[in-house]
DNA sequence: ATTAATACTTGACAAAAGCAAGTAATTAAT
DNA sequence: ATTAATTACTTGCTTTTGTCAAGTATTAAT
């Protein structure tokens, strides 16, 4: 296949990097940073978790990840309460307010994904996700669990 | 084709942010930040450039990226001259440090890909490249110019 | 019981990035 | 032609983001 083929890929990235860091952008002008979102994101996702169960999907730093739910519970986002079964850890939840953030972030997002792809028909667009799909298979085929990187 | 289509391109958006960011790490464990390392790549690409040639495509502040190429000019990665056609530009250019140094970041990222592939034999490679090209060639119909966003 | 590991916090600090004001050179406007 | 506006870049100041290391409390391991 050739050396031209990893070219061809590391291109794709490139212009993928960009277009993400595009997004996050827009995501920041939300006026939440792309790290709080992805944490409102995963608290929605999973709720009852704790700081360790959201850093095992974000890996940021302990004590940043800590100051990070602190000013979404100071911002009334998020609640935290001892567990009962472990009382070295936290509960952590989405307020009422936070559950009316997320799905702003969420309908926003999907708004934007929309907009970006408003000149396909809806042929093509079905076959976009087709093609995502595909990609993530094969990408994932390399990676038994949890370690894949692409560059 | 319904609002699952689109929450699959997200779910693609989502899965590709991680992986780049992983790459990101990677990236920046060879000593230079993501940043310094967009910037070798574009003066690079394009000899005697500019720092608004620059950040046409990299769009940092402007303030900042002139730091960073301070910085880059101090470690010997970068010359700056005084343009004779525009007195208020300067001509950026890698140095054979410079050169180097991209030659030794260029050739990491493409191993770092083959080893993110390393599991698909050469016709799943050529597959994956072929369905790259055809979501950014779907993407970028999408976005006469400049402009694409993706999120 | 003692030691080790886990969950989280906090203080101090460093790096990355953004904002705003400014200089000098060039281009456009009248 | 002179003034005004724009462009290219720099610098000081601040904020945001992230790291490191040390510490507390709790739980698990031996």
């Amino acid at each position: 296949m050739g050396l031209e083929t990893i070219d061809r890929i590391r291109a794709f990235n490139r212009y993928y990097v960009r277009a993400i860091g595009l997004l996050e952008n827009t995501v920041v002008k939300s006026g939440y940073t792309l790290t709080e979102a992805h944490i409102i994101n995963e608290v929605n996702a999973t709720p009852n978790t704790t700081a360790t169960e959201i850093n095992k999907k974000l890996k940021l730093d302990e004590g940043y990840l800590s100051r990070v739910i602190k000013k979404l519970i100071s911002n009334s986002l998020l609640t935290k309460s001892r567990s009962a079964t472990d009382k070295r850890a936290y509960v952590i939840n989405l307020t009422e307010k936070g559950r009316t953030e997320y799905q702003k972030l969420d309908s926003r997002s999907t708004e934007l994904v929309a907009s970006n792809i408003s000149n396909l028909d809806s042929k093509e667009t079905v076959e976009l996700a087709n093609l995502m799909d595909r990609i993530q298979f094969l990408l994932e085929k390399n990676t038994s669990l949890e370690k894949d990187i692409i560059s």
